[in-house]
DNA sequence: CCGTTTTTGTTGAGCGTTCAACCAACTCGG
DNA sequence: CCGAGTTGGTTGAACGCTCAACAAAAACGG
């Protein structure tokens, strides 16, 4: 026999809807300042954070895709705009004769350093600034039960 | 002089990582299991939700755009796709000329009925059932403060 | 009133993402 | 070894969203 939907309940909803609404409108104010002020999507910026960050700011394509939580396709054309915008380039693995190699150019970290400090101050005014330091621990713990919990749907 | 930026701390990236980890994974797993089951993206599903819920089934397109938390635009594409589908059709408004009233057809609300259980069933598992009883709590606390304060941004 | 401004909704172009299909190269079991 | 399966990466079509431009109707202000 069928199982009963558990139907969320009033305060569920309640929760559900803020919690909807709020990461929404996070998200687009956000990615919507990016695009005015740097010309680039939130998830551009990313890529570009995780090549800086990364040893000769390089790295393999599936491990760029793994780090920005990106599909392998996603990132394919997303390196395709950023070449073309002269920002990152790719190079043949020397190890693997599959891979490519994403590489972070000069343009691309001086363009990320220009976004850098107007993005950082968007995250901070509009998620930071209006919580509590308790409700930031709490955010973090919930974010991260919620990452390690979707990871394992992924891997089952 | 330019202000200083305030950069974040090893705390605070760890806690916006995780943050953007975990509603990425979330809402991409939500839509991909709506769109596999039930033939909608989210938004859509969420249009409607909020149909279903209003009196006659029926509300004004700017009423639907702001409950939804849309751009006009965007519903207005959105309904002429939910019309292609037939799960939705609009109605001139009698009281001003310029209006549009969109009503939920019954294939749409039969389109709802039966990707709700399946959807519901995935907010659960993937949402709910991983927090304890504080942390949702303290989830939607902390989501009506950035909504509340997300929403004053673009009212100032 | 009448001109201006605001609101409502649509449209089309451009862009990013998804999905499925695909090829090439690596891995592994026999 | 070699054939089967897996992994790495790209591609093109379909789709949803954004943005700017627009038209029509309503509201406002002197």
């Amino acid at each position: 026999m069928a199982v009963m939907t558990r139907w969320l309940d009033a305060d569920e909803q309640r929760t559900w809807r803020a919690f909807l609404t709020a990461t929404r409108a996070l998200m687009e104010t956000l990615d919507r300042e990016l695009q005015r002020d740097a010309g680039m999507p939130h998830a551009y910026y990313e890529i570009l954070v995780r090549l800086s960050e990364a040893p000769d700011r390089q790295l393999r394509m599936s491990d760029l895709a793994q780090v920005t939580g990106s599909s392998r396709s996603r990132l394919s054309h997303a390196a395709a705009r950023l070449e073309e915008a002269g920002w990152l380039r790719r190079q043949e693995c020397p190890t693997d004769r599959r891979g490519q190699i994403a590489i972070l150019t000069d343009a691309g970290f001086a363009a990320l350093a220009a976004a850098a400090p107007g993005h950082v101050e968007g995250v901070r005014r509009h998620l930071f600034d209006p919580l509590s330091p308790a409700q930031i621990d709490q955010l973090r713990r919930i974010s991260e039960t919620l990452a390690d919990h979707l990871a394992d749907d992924r891997t089952v």
